[in-house]
RNA sequence: GGUGGGGUGUCCGAGUGGUUUAAGGAGCAUCAUUGGAAAUGAUGUGGGCGCAAGUCCGCGCAGGUUCGAAUCCUGUCCCCACCGCCA
């Protein structure tokens, strides 16, 4: 949520954001209508307040009876202006970085660069499905009997190349030289702080849930909904790392704060019926780890340059080529100042396909979940950045299209194979 | 799930209907002192509206009672203890 305070005195910029993401810039008026409301009433409920308080004091019993009626008159209609103007606020998009191409749809996003040398077959390449039921390590057929569309095994050598692709993850993560060397890349002398590890919970209360602006009418029906219990299971470890720090006053020395998360994400993929419907590319249940951090402003956008790095790192370590593409405000989250998307190549669909995503997100998120920083004697809100280390699924994917051979075996890249335990997933036949 | 105890600011903690204007302490920030630091002292340290004076809100959350609520009542969430169940 924006402060109503910076759409006030940012109006222009905040209508074009809203417009440019393809929402209705009447929000916006409309916003600041009920805020002018809002404040002609708080006046007149705040003069009655005192009032009250005044008469409190003196115990003037009658004074105070008559003033509590017109009280009672009053406060509830400024109690109802301002559920409307927070249900607004929750409408209104984030405002967007100058680097942020304007664009309708995904066909306006740019490429800003690219990565690695697509691989050469001397024969027709097939596709992760293809290779992954003659290998017998996926398996949807199965699935969809047991637990419907959009459901998957993994078995045998799938699953310990996830395996080992966490174990990597995690190694560079955790390992401060490694990030060293990542963050000089970025801007030398910026922070190479380790990531804390962190187990996060699968499910999240409504309440937090809206706050992290990842529940809303519109959002609603992407999520699983536990009704009974009033909960949601998460589409992203983001979404119980985010509110990590939800109340919290953290000192500036603590900055940056960083975390990651392996985690299931759940999705109900609703508005992509018919869409990616062959192998694994979008499943209703996947696995991924995931990197949150909490920086000063000032260090927002830095952060967001250095996970995108990281990303790249992790696919140069893979050798799996990848075009890293800015979004445009048609195709951004809401919330996002700045998306930056890596797409990985994937032979077996002849295309470059999102493997990793990155949201800058300033303070739109820490607003409503209350998460302050103290800089000297100046309490601001935190900056907030998520981004994918591995989709293992998707990853998955890439490493099997690209690392294909004739026979159908799957070589493995050479970073996995300490953990991996092998060389090549070999063709049963 | 049952019974009992609790939830106060960045943290600890006092406060059982009106001198509370949320005591006191710690931490943090700024300044003074210092060669520099420690120690010490002063000031500041929840949020909204307002140019300001000021004013309102804020004691887990939501309601209610009252002229007046951190304090009383109802609901609810969370924490702790014990019981029940359980990997």
């Amino acid at each position: 949520m924006l402060d109503i305070k910076f759409i006030r005195e940012n109006k222009d910029q905040v209508k074009k954001a809203t417009s440019d993401k393809q929402l209705d810039p009447s929000l916006v008026e409309n916003a600041l209508g009920l805020d002018e409301k809002r404040r002609d009433l708080m006046k007149e409920v705040e003069g009655l307040r005192t009032l009250r308080n005044t008469y409190a004091s003196e115990k003037n019993i009658e004074k105070g009876k008559e003033t509590k009626k017109s009280l009672q008159k009053i406060e509830p209609k400024l109690k109802e202006i301002e559920k409307q103007l927070l249900e607004l606020l929750y409408k209104i998009p984030n405002v967007v970085s100058e680097d942020t191409p304007v664009g309708k749809d995904e066909s306006e996003n740019k490429v800003v660069r690219k990565w690695g040398e697509k691989p050469k077959f001397d024969f027709t390449p097939k596709d992760h499905l293809e290779l992954g039921i003659a290998l017998g390590i996926i398996d949807t057929e199965m699935a969809a009997k047991v637990s419907g569309a959009r459901f998957n095994y993994l078995k045998g050598d799938a699953v310990l190349l996830q395996n080992a692709l966490h174990q990597f993850a995690l190694s560079v993560l955790t390992d401060e030289k490694k990030l060293k060397e990542i963050s000089e890349s970025v801007e030398k002398g910026y922070s190479s702080k380790p990531f804390i590890p962190v187990i996060p919970p699968l499910f999240i209360n409504p309440d937090v849930y809206t706050k992290m602006a990842r529940l809303s009418p519109e959002t609603e029906i992407e999520r699983y909904a536990i009704p009974r219990d009033n909960q949601y299971l998460i589409g992203s470890a983001e979404h119980t790392l985010g509110p990590l720090h939800m109340d919290q006053t953290l000192n500036e020395k603590q900055m940056p704060l960083r975390y990651f998360a392996f985690t299931p994400a759940f999705r109900r993929e609703a508005g992509s019926y018919g869409k990616d419907t062959r192998g694994i590319l979008r499943q209703h249940q996947f696995d991924k780890l995931e990197m949150e951090s909490f920086t000063t402003p000032e260090n927002g956008e830095k952060e967001q340059n250095f996970f995108v790095a990281i990303q790249e790192y992790l696919m140069a370590e893979l050798k799996i080529p990848y075009q890293v593409v800015a979004i445009c405000t048609g195709d951004i989250g809401g919330p996002d100042y700045r998306q930056i998307d890596l797409d990985s190549w994937m032979p077996g669909q002849d295309k470059y396909r999102e493997t990793h995503t990155s949201d800058y997100m300033t303070d739109y998120q820490s607003r409503r979940l209350n998460s302050k920083v103290k800089i000297k004697d100046e309490t601001e809100f935190v900056h907030m950045n998520d981004a994918t280390a591995f989709a293992m699924g998707r990853t998955i994917i890439a490493i099997m299209e690209n690392y294909q051979k004739e026979d159908g075996s799957i070589e493995i890249p050479k970073v996995l194979q300490k953990w991996m335990g092998k060389s090549e997933i070999l063709s049963k036949a």
